[in-house]
DNA sequence: GTACCTGCAAATGTTTTGCAGTACG
DNA sequence: CGTACTGCAAAACATTTGCAGGTAC
């Protein structure tokens, strides 16, 4: 999987595990704090260098879904395709699939001229709880 | 347009009309660039906080689009549901709209339970000339 | 005249980088 | 064994905030 002329550390194989261990998002931070929690030995910066590698390597998704710092989305791998919703009020993020959609994206990308590469589709929304309740279950403390 | 409880100054005049004299997308610091080279007196903080408010009012859009600081997006108040066309190679950004996508989005996101607020759609791709010739027309230097 | 606003500078938070020591292969 | 990797701490950025002084209304 990644031998390719990059060396196989503790502390790499430590990031990867965690990376997917999860169908979560989640930012460099809150994944060093996940491997320290789990009693790994790994530096800041180690992370972040390894973060940015899976994201070259496309095996791992860096999305902005209108929080303060950019997410990481495991589940990229094995969905290239999938959209997001986010929560306006709890900020709880859900991904959904269509095929339908898909094949508009494509349509309308080679309409302008351009070959699709990625494709990132974020929509904020209000989930049902805060529509029937004016707030979400998951919201805040 | 904005006395709404709000004083009308000087400095956030020159935001203002700074952030809709092009249609192109800026960050905060650029715009910040751009005042003081229009000779305008103005301080990073006030253009932070400029920048806030007009997002919360809706006039102005905060889009992540794959670069390390966001971007901003005057054209929003106009046409509240187009997508961008991110060229990977030179990181132009294009503009397009399709009604199909909108009707299609709409669908899914109530077909999940929810009830959308606000789409932002972007798309990864190459453009013609990078397809052609290897390299983008914009690109570096 | 009085809130609200600005500008500064410091605080905050995130990500990157230089370099000496460490360990994979 | 050599070279890539790690960890640390500092640097580089971006953004926010407290507060003293300024200004729109």
């Amino acid at each position: 999987m990644r031998s390719q002329s990059m060396r196989l550390t503790l502390q790499r194989r430590l990031v990867v595990e965690m990376t997917f261990a999860t169908r979560d998002h989640f930012t460099a931070e809150s994944l060093l704090a996940q491997c320290r929690r789990r009693n790994g030995k790994v530096s800041r910066a180690t992370v972040y260098r390894t973060l940015a590698f899976l994201v070259k390597a496309g095996l791992l998704r860096q999305v902005g879904l209108g929080q303060q710092s950019p997410q990481y989305d495991p589940n990229f791998a094995d969905a290239p395709r999938h959209g997001h919703f986010v929560c306006v009020d709890c900020q709880k993020v859900v991904e959904f699939h269509d095929p339908c959609l898909d094949v508009r994206e494509s349509i309308v990308t080679k309409e302008h001229g351009f070959s699709p590469k990625r494709v990132s589709l974020q929509i904020e929304a209000s989930c049902d709880a805060f529509r029937e309740k004016g707030v979400c279950p998951r919201r805040a403390g």
